[in-house]
DNA sequence: AGCCACCCCTGACGATCGTCGGGGGTGGCG
DNA sequence: CGCCACCCCCGACGATCGTCAGGGGTGGCT
């Protein structure tokens, strides 16, 4: 049985909630918060396995609220509009979900049923806009970095890796067994062919091309 | 009436979907492609509302199909496993979705639905990865990256933009009608509170604090 | 007023970077 | 084989960077 905790301030939303959450029989509401402060306080005591939450609420938000049940239980935003700040802050300060109030009913009990899963769900509108932000960061950009930097010997792709992390040439050479000089060479074949004027644009095409740092692909 | 194109290798599968789909009055199959590349001659046949295309396929893979079919026509990815580089290829690529063949059939009816709408759907295991993703990308580094910036002068954080571009100190004294000392004199400070050890790494953080070129927020 | 903290500006000096010229190795091709 | 193209390696030299020490200005506080 899903434990649900809903948290809305307005009662006509949360009867019409449990409402249709009640149409799946392996769902329940143990507890129903009229603001944020409540939710978190609530969701401390009952330790569902999902809570759906109101943005908008007296006391505490539900953006705020979520953000200190990050970890403790996954919780799906509930709004009226996709709005892209709101999406944007949610889904970074440690939402599950986020559904539109608009959404066929049965978008609710497969959000709530994959949130308790472990999962996570967004409603189709505020996937498009998430996905549309994915594109313009990770295709744009990126897709001409990743050509160029795909141009590069292998090992002048080592020494750019290296590059972006902020390393100086001195640096570079311990790391990869070479000589400072060899390493400005092959720093030299690398600025020619990416293009670039120095070191700091190297290092940013590196980044731009996924190079830097633990990789933080989807 | 939603007019959906088929595209999967094996006969059988698209045999179930076909089935699934039938429950839904308001969807019909319009064409069925056993590859990539008759999926794209099929769809600019048909012209219909939404392709689901299998990622695995002879001739044409789904992802480069779905790459050639971007503007076109919607198209939702199946596989049967949420395989990162599967995922984060196919979003940048175009898809508008992506779903699991072990899903719920009625995730099926309402990602089609969603798609043909113009929104886009995620399986909730592969919305989990994306949102991490996000997580990651917009939460944990940048985070701190604009904690760090925001503690810096006025004037520092006009240096540290062009540094951010790849300028020379020189260039940057052009710029901001600075004596090249004096820039150097920013620089030495900036790199102080940012806690960095030179203009590579600094950089980096404006660029993940996001000063550096079109603004690529989601 | 005097003091302090902070910001903005600047030049000199050692450290680092980027270019240039060049050596050695491998693989494809007539 | 001889030639060419490419990759990897290296040191010297001028250009650029980063630090240090310091001057001038403003605003808050006693």
């Amino acid at each position: 049985m899903i434990r649900v905790l809903l948290a809305d301030d307005e009662a006509m939303i949360r009867a019409g909630l449990t409402a249709v959450l009640a149409t799946d029989p392996g769902i329940t509401v143990v507890a129903e918060a009229a603001d944020g402060r409540e939710a978190v306080e609530l969701a401390h005591a009952h330790r569902p396995d999902v809570v759906l939450m109101d943005i908008r609420m007296p006391r505490l938000d539900g953006l705020a609220a979520a953000a200190e049940l990050a970890g403790v239980v996954p919780v799906v935003m509930l709004t009226t509009f996709d709005e892209d700040a709101y999406v944007a802050r949610a889904l970074a300060d440690g939402a599950s979900g986020f559904l539109l109030k608009a959404a066929d009913p049965r978008e609710l009990l497969i959000a709530v049923r994959a949130v308790a899963d472990g999962a996570a769900y967004l409603s189709p509108r505020v996937a498009h806009r998430v996905i549309a932000g994915l594109r313009t960061n990770e295709l744009t950009r990126p897709a001409t970095a990743r050509k160029k930097v795909s141009s590069l010997t292998p090992r002048e792709r080592d020494v750019l890796a290296l590059v972006g992390r902020g390393l100086s040439n001195q640096e570079i050479g311990r790391e990869l067994h070479l000589a400072e000089g060899t390493v400005k060479a092959h720093l030299t074949s690398i600025l020619r062919n990416l293009d670039v004027q120095n070191r700091v644009q190297a290092a940013i095409t590196a980044y731009e091309a996924g190079m830097a740092s633990p990789p933080p692909r989807i």
